[in-house]
DNA sequence: GATTTAAACTTAACACTGTTAAGAATGATC
DNA sequence: GATCATTCTTAACAGTGTTAAGTTTAAATC
């Protein structure tokens, strides 16, 4: 279980300023891994809808435009935002990686299930640019992991199938998970008075 | 293939006035179907990010708030906006349905990328709101025309199992039509210099 | 070590948004 | 024909993202 601010990574490639008064300076330090925490923090408790440029900086104690120097604009706040979700989700697939396509895919959909508004983030393509190189570089490191999972599966194919292959998993699972973080899933957990859990019918449905 | 305007229904509940002076009365007459017509050209010509009130209305030549009284607010206007969406797409699977699940998939999945504006939004929870009654009903028809595909298919299995697979089926079918028209099949499609066209690469995942 | 330069951060303003309130125009009802 | 409810407009309010200009600090250069 990962917290919203233990799992903001470092900024990335620009190289952070060591903070010479924490927190009270007038430089802050890491304002933008303070940033990215206070995006992700109102992103889970309250919603997508709420993260507006001056509601994070007013998060985080700053002024309404601090977030310009470092990411440009909004888009480029949440692509960051995003990226942090695809290298998560790097690290939440990689022990199951060899465990198979279902344990596979079942830590898709329970990272999507523990973080639902970094994961709708990560797919709202008009709040995000895919073409920033820190965002296109962590998403196709998570495709690839998906590449090497299909070709580690069975025995050689041509490589049309593999495609169909992958695009049937990475939909079923990928499908699963919107659905399940928008609640549409609910309404088959129940069927005459017994109820079943989420994590019990997903794991039917991946079989 | 149908057009954004003349797949626009009637008003829904609320019976339409007649106008008396077509175009230029103070009364426009059917203002509700015209606001959904224009809501619906501006999400597929431009994106969802255009779907303002105020750029509605300006497309419609009304003015700004002139979707009020018809609609409420602006999820009142793209739920129904959604509603549309949920008929239509009923109205895309019920040809389908009788010749089995790959048929009713491939309808789901090239309604979704013949309308990828309108899909979206059906499934945006923090634009719309699924506790408005025509949008419910709306979807939940949609829903049992899976059901009753799932029930058809095969002989009695038990109910818990019959969950799994009508989640295994929705989200393998949903999953790809999402991932497609956010182009995130797209790099699928290329091997080794040969080329696969979209509609294809599905059919192959829905096999 | 002092000076210059570059970056972070703040304040103020602009154009835009959704929503509300009040008023004018019209159709429906009695 | 008078009343009433609805539709639609205008005006205003609080909120948004973004830009420009100015201030404060850290780093770089001399």
């Amino acid at each position: 279980m990962s917290s919203a601010s233990d799992s903001v990574r470092a900024s990335g490639r620009r190289p952070v300023t060591p903070r010479a008064h924490p927190g009270k300076a007038y430089h802050h330090g890491d304002l933008r891994a303070a940033l990215l925490c206070s995006a992700r923090t109102l992103l889970e408790e309250q919603s997508i809808a709420a993260l507006g440029l001056r509601a994070i900086t007013r998060h985080a104690g700053v002024s309404q435009t601090a977030a310009i120097p470092h990411f440009g604009n909004l888009t480029g706040l949440l692509s960051a935002l995003a990226t942090v979700g695809y290298e998560d989700l790097a690290d939440a697939l990689t022990p199951a990686l060899p465990q198979g396509a279902h344990a596979a895919g079942m830590a898709y959909v329970r990272f999507a299930i523990r973080n639902p508004g970094l994961f709708t983030l990560m797919f709202r393509s008009d709040a995000i640019d895919r073409k920033e190189p820190d965002l296109a570089a962590a998403s196709a490191q998570t495709s690839a992991m998906l590449t090497r999972l299909i070709g580690s599966l069975e025995g050689p194919r041509s490589s049309q199938t593999r495609a169909g292959t992958r695009a049937a998993l990475w939909g079923k699972v990928h499908g699963l998970a919107v659905l399940a973080v928008d609640g549409l899933l609910e309404p088959l957990l129940t069927f005459d008075g017994e109820e079943m859990s989420l994590d019990e019918l997903i794991a039917d449905a991946l079989r």
